[in-house]
DNA sequence: TTTCGTACCTTGTATTGCAAAGTATTGAAA
DNA sequence: TTTCAATACTTTGCAATACAAGGTACGAAA
């Protein structure tokens, strides 16, 4: 992939983050390696450097809460989830994402 | 609509709103206002202040140019139109958005 | 001349995603 | 025991974005 396509796509990404991690964590409690690994598969690849600030960012704001957890191997685990207010916002979210799909097949047919 | 609700579509728009001009663009020209016009048909505000360096961070990028026109009311306006660059682009970002469309689709089920 | 409406442009701010580097814990190899 | 690699969490500095707010320029009407 070209540099200029993978800013086009890097760019887009913006602000959609957010409702990603919603989503994942709507389905099931996840810690971070978890997240990164769902959001790859969705071909929506984010580093350890953008993900962290954004768990801390929504759990600050009550949307997430966590809880640790020993692993077998290596230190233990932060495994986020979902709270009420966080499945609020999501429904917020699901409806903004909905009428930018709309807004943009609008403009582009 | 509540601020918080306004500001997850303001994030959400991030990185959209120069694909949305190329839309816009790929169906004929347009001055600033008309492109505001069709934004907020689509339920994509937008503020001149975000559309002016838009505009010219586009056109410096040689996806769109321009031409002077003169009005009958008030000052001369300036008509933009997208280039063989920006069209090029547009596809592009049609691949990106249906990547990121169908990513969504696939954590959201 | 002054005022109003239209159009274009610039500056400063908050927020975002990312690269890069750092800290901490665990278990296994030397 | 000590060292090392793997895993996980965190922080810092940077570039890019959208926006609010203000400024400039032009022409027509009062």
């Amino acid at each position: 992939m070209e540099i200029l396509a993978e800013n086009v796509r890097s760019q887009m990404r913006k602000g959609v983050l957010e409702y990603c991690i919603l989503c994942i964590l709507a389905k099931k409690e996840a810690y971070a390696s978890n997240i990164i690994d769902e959001l790859k598969n969705a071909n929506m690849i984010v580093v350890e450097g953008t993900l962290y600030p954004l768990l801390i960012r929504q759990k600050n704001q009550g949307l997430l809460s966590y809880r640790w957890e020993e692993s077998t191997q290596g230190p233990p685990r932060k495994y986020y989830c979902i709270t009420q207010k966080g499945r609020d916002q999501l429904a917020e979210m699901d409806s903004a994402w909905q009428e930018m799909v709309n807004a943009i097949e609008a403009l582009r047919k």
